[in-house]
DNA sequence: CGCCCGACTGAGAGCGCTTGCACGAGGGGC
DNA sequence: GCCCCTCGTGCAAGCGCTCTCAGTCGGGCG
């Protein structure tokens, strides 16, 4: 075999030109029939397989999308919201033939190198999250000037980005805790999530929206972790003892809460009704009572994403980068 | 800026040649130190970034190593055995300055576009992993003469495939019953992982080394979810009365036997000792008590196939792609 | 003082592919 | 029957880089 076989010699095998083949190759428009069907022919028997990086050295275009994971907690990775968003980056991707390059981050230190990649020319566009307030890292990809849309609306301020995809964290809290309301609970917690995520701060606007003057002591931190929850459940029932209502800002920290109540000997949702966010089914298939929550199509962000970008790829001129905030929906299920 | 700079504008501006420039962008060797002053001022001033395309077209290596994940379960992804070999590969690519290609593969269908990809010189090398017993994933990575690596041993009679990296499956299950035994115990039962996974056939394969003679009635089939531990452990309870040890192929199900046991009132490990397989942190820090567990170094493992790939890259004619069998060792908590 | 050798540097030939352009043939309109 | 236009094909010029090879320039040695 040696040697793979090139265009040249494809084009010697069909008694044809290099730029023939190549047409063919690309999608054959304007080859006539019987001359397609030779070179399809040579193409199959020498096994031809186009060479990417000359293909791409002419046409600047990779056919590869980075998608940069910044990971300053540890498991971001195992997270499955996050794999929820990759594996529709991933489908969406496929769906338009390119291919993903992870760039895991994992420290400022690899900054750096994490420029220079971009700017290498080995990807078209890039992916990446912002789920901080103060991440670097949409200032250096912003720098780099290379495509790039976000999952997750980055921190005010941080200039004129790139598009990004959200779900809208505040509209889906004002429904949560609207839910609440007309359930008549008349003192509705919030178990809030850490207060460096923009989507924690979102969905704290939006119970604000609809409860404006809920005292401070209906307020509590959380980490988004089940324990968390657990924890931040006791606190609140210890603190405000005639609650009748939570509103959760993840379904992890919801389950936690549910198990404080739980073992407290609180009816869910007769005393006490609990509404979660995100509808990760992890969870909410196996809480007792099934949980009622906030449902955000995760996947259908990381397709968006890619579909934004294709857009951002496609017509390089343009400066018209909408933004998209996905809707949400309640899930009513037993908890409220 | 317009178009980025090539090593001609950074040539010109230094007044030296293209030849010159690439030698000092590429390690210097041999060049005047003045001048190599005067190429780094320019490449500087000029923001220059080597293009990664006609790089790769006239040296033959893109930098680039598929990893190659094919899902027929659902959430391989989110295992956090994954993510942990993920994380190795990872870190030792980015010691190597190579980038991680991320291969998606969510079906038979999708081995065309696989094997296109990896026949384009896309990357230099792949790394795959065979899970499962009929895996065709692995003949196909070799049709293509790709140098890759797998994790996990391939099923015997794959054919003399690609080298691979695993732990002493075998061994470790033998040290984890050995332990039982000098415990003192004399029913030891074994909950087994499910029979199209190699790496749950070799613990299976180490229990009977050292139980040549176990009854079939002391063998649980359970599939690695802390559920089927629990019902594996249910069953084995009924059926086997006097069962005094258990050795589960890993932490999940070995998660879920505490919990069964626990519920029926079983003392461990005065009544019943438990050992489980994997060590994840995840696992072994929530159980109560703490699990006795044989660990694998899996972000080790991870490492060490980029390494023997990297080797393989380095040397193309030898054919000598030695495997490697990494060690486990048991860790003694408080359930055995 | 001239010659030879070593150490650098530059010229140039590709790597395999796409694509603008020229060219040739065939067909329709006048 | 001639001209022009269209369609299909080939020619050849690169894309930006590496690397061989030849050339240049000093310096050491005879």
């Amino acid at each position: 075999m040696g040697p793979r076989p090139t265009l040249e010699a494809v084009a010697a095998r069909a008694g044809v030109s290099r730029a023939t083949v190549s047409r063919v190759v690309n999608g054959a428009v304007g080859v006539r029939p019987p001359l397609v069907d030779k070179v399809r022919k040579a193409v199959e028997e020498l096994g031809y397989v186009p060479n990417h990086a000359a293909r791409s050295l002419v046409t600047r275009r990779t056919g590869a999308v980075a998608v940069i994971i910044a990971e300053p907690e540890f498991r971001v990775f195992s997270d499955p919201f996050f794999e929820q968003q990759i594996r529709g980056i991933s489908r969406e991707l496929s769906a338009h033939s390119a291919q993903l390059v992870l760039l895991w981050v994992e420290g400022a230190g690899e900054h750096e190198r994490i420029a220079r990649y971009l700017e290498g020319g080995h990807v078209d566009g890039a992916l990446a999250f912002s789920l901080h307030k103060d991440d670097q890292l949409a200032s250096l990809i912003a720098r780099t000037r290379i495509p790039a849309v976000f999952g997750g609306r980055p921190a005010p301020g941080a200039g004129p980005l790139a598009p990004f995809v959200d779900c809208d964290n505040r509209g889906g809290a004002r429904e949560a805790v609207r839910h609440l309301v007309s359930l008549g609970r008349r003192r509705i917690a919030h178990i809030a999530g850490p207060r460096d995520k923009i989507a924690a701060l979102d969905r704290i606007d939006g119970y604000r929206d609809v409860l404006v003057d809920a005292p401070e002591e209906l307020l509590w931190q959380g980490d988004f972790t089940e324990e968390s929850g657990a924890r931040a459940m006791a606190g609140l029932l210890d603190r405000c003892p005639g609650l009748d209502g939570v509103f959760v800002a993840n379904d992890l920290m919801a389950a936690g809460a549910l198990r404080t109540l739980r073992e407290r000997g609180v009816r869910v949702p007769q005393d006490v009704a609990v509404v979660g966010f995100d509808d990760m089914a992890a969870v909410t298939g196996v809480t007792d009572p099934p949980l009622t929550t906030v449902r955000q199509d995760i996947e259908g962000m990381g397709r968006l994403m890619v579909r934004l970008l294709m857009r951002l790829l496609d017509r390089p001129g343009d400066e018209a980068p909408a933004s998209v905030i996905t809707p949400t929906t309640l899930v009513r299920r037993a908890t409220a």
